[in-house]
RNA sequence: GGUGCGGUGGCUGAGCGGUUAAAGGCGCUCGACUUGAAAUCGAGUGACUCCGAAAGGGGUCCGUGGGUUCGAAUCCCACCCGCACCGCCA
């Protein structure tokens, strides 16, 4: 959520945001549905101080009253009605403005929080404006010793590459049709090696974000209820991306949604709290598996393992004082931790500063990393494919957006600090979404003969085993 | 699923119709004592929001939402959450 106040002081800051974000949030009609609710509360307010001072002065007398009245005779009994009566009339009157303009705020109420909602973080300057992915800007690649980018995939080793798809047939790695069988399109059931290979990479992941970068380890619900999805910011926008459990239809006393990402667990950890500034940063990291709808994705990427309705994804969360610097400096590391990890295993990969049409309601910033996957991209006459960037982590940096909306704030000013509440930074970024990752790990390392080499970074976690085929 | 109890400030915990933003304790801040520290003593210390340059003032908040009442943390209803015991299942 932004910050209604600086909303207030500068409303063409977010209109211009919002339009580099391609979103079109009513901020005029929010502003004077702001300005309407503003006034009317004050007026409520006039009303109730009036009421309270009232209150204050005549309740004391009428408890006396009260008290007098079991005391008397019938005669005066009747003459202290009539005096309580009397005291009572005044505040009454009051009562019906009081509720009658609770009313009109109400009405109001709505809509000023369905747009207030919708307003998307304003970008930060130095994200390139952009409408499409198309408009991403590549900020770096690496790729392994041996590997030349100016190359195909067969120039470079020497054979013709295999799509993942063939080589988890070829070994049995995973069976589509029969997790469509039970699932449904996008569904997938991962077999033999290509089920240790999955938890091998999840497994290499998580551990090293926890012995080395000093993360957290965590397990997070992925089964949650709205409000964690409002909080975190995938709602409202974002709701038909999520799977509905609908309890309430049934007699339950609220719906679920399936997390699409580890991100709402960790994120929703300390939502409603104050935070010592002595314990930020946060650091956390978890595993867990992600549901997804991919609804708008119909017909795109429906092959293979790469757009699939559910899979496993080690997520990594940092969440600190509200210091633009170190954010930025904590996005960094988060990327850097990343290409440790896809180096450790020799991808190739690049990352992309996306642009300011592609971030999202809730990003200031965003940097997308791609893993090189051969069997992606355009297919040449010989049926060979050119081989494209895949994307498969995604870095981002919230300000104070997602925890506005969580309610979590930190006490600035050291141990048990005094100063004013103030909002946190989070962000967030993927450590290892598998099997998606399978693609270029198996595409990579294939041999001519189809057969699959380890890297030599999951060997320890593939008890040993060095090649599949 | 059944029964019982409970949800109050940064934490703990009293209050159970008006004098309650809410005792006491812990924590924290400042001060005194001390060479320094600990201990002790004294003072202070909720969040949010509106108006205001500030000083200051107003309003809201005792799980959430309704209701009763001139007045609700306190009474009533619904829901959510937690704990204990029983039952059932892993």
């Amino acid at each position: 959520m932004i910050d209604l106040k600086a909303l207030r002081e500068n409303p063409q800051r977010f209109i211009d945001g919002a339009k580099k974000k391609n979103y079109t949030p009513d901020i005029d009609t929010l502003l004077k549905l702001d300005e309407q609710r503003r006034a009317l509360m004050s007026e409520q307010e006039a009303l109730r101080a009036e009421q309270n001072k009232l209150s204050k002065e005549t309740g004391p007398r009428i408890g006396k009253l009260m008290n007098e009245l079991s005391l008397v005779g019938e005669v005066e009994k009747k003459l202290i009605k009539a005096e309580i009566d009397q005291i009572k009339a005044a505040p009454a009157k009051m009562k019906e403005q009081i509720t009658a303009l609770d009313a009109q705020i109400a009405q109001i109420e709505p809509e000023f929080n369905a747009i207030l909602l919708s307003i998307p973080l304003p970008p930060d300057d130095d994200v390139p404006v952009g409408t499409t992915s198309e408009d991403n800007i590549e900020i770096s690649r690496w790729a392994p010793e041996g590997w030349d980018w100016d190359k195909s995939f067969e120039q470079n080793k020497g054979f013709k590459p295999r799509s993942h798809i063939e080589l988890c047939e070829m070994h049995k790695m995973v069976d589509f049709p029969r997790g469509v069988k039970i699932a449904g399109s996008r569904s997938y059931i991962l077999t033999g090696d290509g089920m240790k290979l999955h938890q091998a990479i999840l497994r290499y992941a998580f551990d090293t974000m926890v012995a080395q970068n000093g993360f957290t380890p965590m397990s997070v619900p992925v089964l949650v209820r709205e409000e964690a999805m409002v909080g975190t910011g995938f709602f409202p926008g974002g709701r038909d991306q999520a799977y509905h459990i609908n309890e309430v239809e049934r007699g339950g006393g609220y719906d679920m949604f399936l997390t699409g990402t580890g991100e709402v667990g960790l994120m929703g950890l300390h939502q409603d709290e104050i935070l010592d500034e002595s314990q930020l940063p946060l650091k956390y990291v978890t595993v867990s598996t992600c549901f997804r709808r991919e609804a708008g994705a119909a017909g795109k990427d429906t092959a293979g393992l790469y757009r699939i309705h559910q899979f496993d994804k080690v997520e990594q969360v940092v969440i600190d004082v509200a210091d633009e610097a170190k954010s930025r400096q904590h996005h960094r590391d988060m990327m850097g931790f990343v290409e440790q990890l896809l180096k450790s295993l020799g991808l190739p990969h690049r990352l992309l500063q996306c642009c300011t049409g592609d971030l999202g309601v809730k990003n200031a910033d965003m940097v997308d990393i791609e893993c090189w996957m051969p069997s992606r991209g355009s297919v040449d006459a010989d049926d060979t494919p050119s081989g494209d960037f895949g994307e498969t982590h995604s870095a981002s940096r919230l300000y104070d957006y997602q925890c506005r909306r969580l309610n979590m704030r930190y006490r600035p000013g050291g141990e048990g600090g005094k100063g004013a509440t103030t909002f946190c930074h989070s962000l967030n970024n993927t450590v290892a979404a598998s099997p998606r990752i399978l693609i270029p790990i198996i595409e990579m390392y294939q041999n001519a003969d189809g057969s699959i080499t380890i890297p030599e970074a999951l060997v320890p976690y593939m008890n040993g085993q060095t090649r599949i085929g």
